[in-house]
DNA sequence: CTAAATTTGCAATAATGTTGCAACTTTTAT
DNA sequence: ATAAAAGTTGCAACATTATTGCAAATTTAG
């Protein structure tokens, strides 16, 4: 399962991003680096994993999340991103109570009317609230 | 001008703090810790700059946009935000050719329907494009 | 199976953010 | 106006997070 995600990408199949890529495939929710290092303890240097995620991140596989806590999340895309070519245009959503930071793949963000002069190009948006599992 | 905002905020009003909040009254835009150290150079420690940041938040005198790259950014509120109670529903844009970042005062965020179980509390939204300014 | 290409770990370095404490400034109350 | 109290600042030390070059190791291609 990694590993054809890993080939499709063109990217060679190595210990520290199969591992990686089945952290995010095993979770719903977005990782953070800190994240991330937790999980894989001594595996690998933390150089790895900033190059590992920078890789993912430039191959499509994953996605960053804008935060407002100076911390960066990633989030598994869906099938149909390439290369330079994301199309999650979905809704992410915060959890206030576990923290979570979870896609709603199905959750389109809606367009704005913008002031006269604005020309938009790609949304970013976020709402948190209580999931459906902390209910 | 700045020491009614300040004195309004039951704050001292002090050197650091007149000047750092001129530099948002000075800009539209938003500004990042980097900026305002660039800004004020050596006139005041790094640390004051950062305490101010924060303080400035809690009282409501600024609040925090949301980005991907790891930066904070920081933009003036306006009047009806309160200590601990922000009001700043509003979109915000980065403009790709200046990358300023710009408050939409007048653009509000749309509701969007979620997946069952899930409730919002609290929602951002970021557009990017080409600004008024470099069209 | 070997050579080429890619990836990794290490070390060094940089950038960014935090904390405690003493000195100083601002405010408050006389 | 002035002294005490309250609040703020700068410094130093430290912690965390991120980046780069390069040699060693691993993976891929032929």
């Amino acid at each position: 399962m990694t590993d054809d995600i890993l080939k499709r990408n063109k990217l060679s199949v190595t210990d520290g991003r199969k591992k990686i890529l089945g952290l995010f495939l095993a979770r719903d929710g977005a990782l953070a680096h800190a994240d991330i290092e937790k999980f894989t303890g001594e595996m690998f240097d933390r150089v790895t994993v900033y190059r590992t995620l920078q890789t993912f991140v430039e191959k499509g596989i994953v996605h960053l999340i804008p935060t407002t806590d100076n911390s960066i999340l990633y989030a598994l895309c869906k099938e149909n991103c390439e290369e330079g070519h994301h199309h999650d245009n979905h809704v992410h959503f915060i959890c206030d109570v576990c923290t979570k930071t979870i896609c709603l793949d199905d959750v389109t963000i809606p367009k704005v009317k913008l002031p006269k002069g604005f020309t938009p190009n790609h949304s970013e948006m976020m709402v948190n609230g209580v999931c459906s599992d902390c209910k």
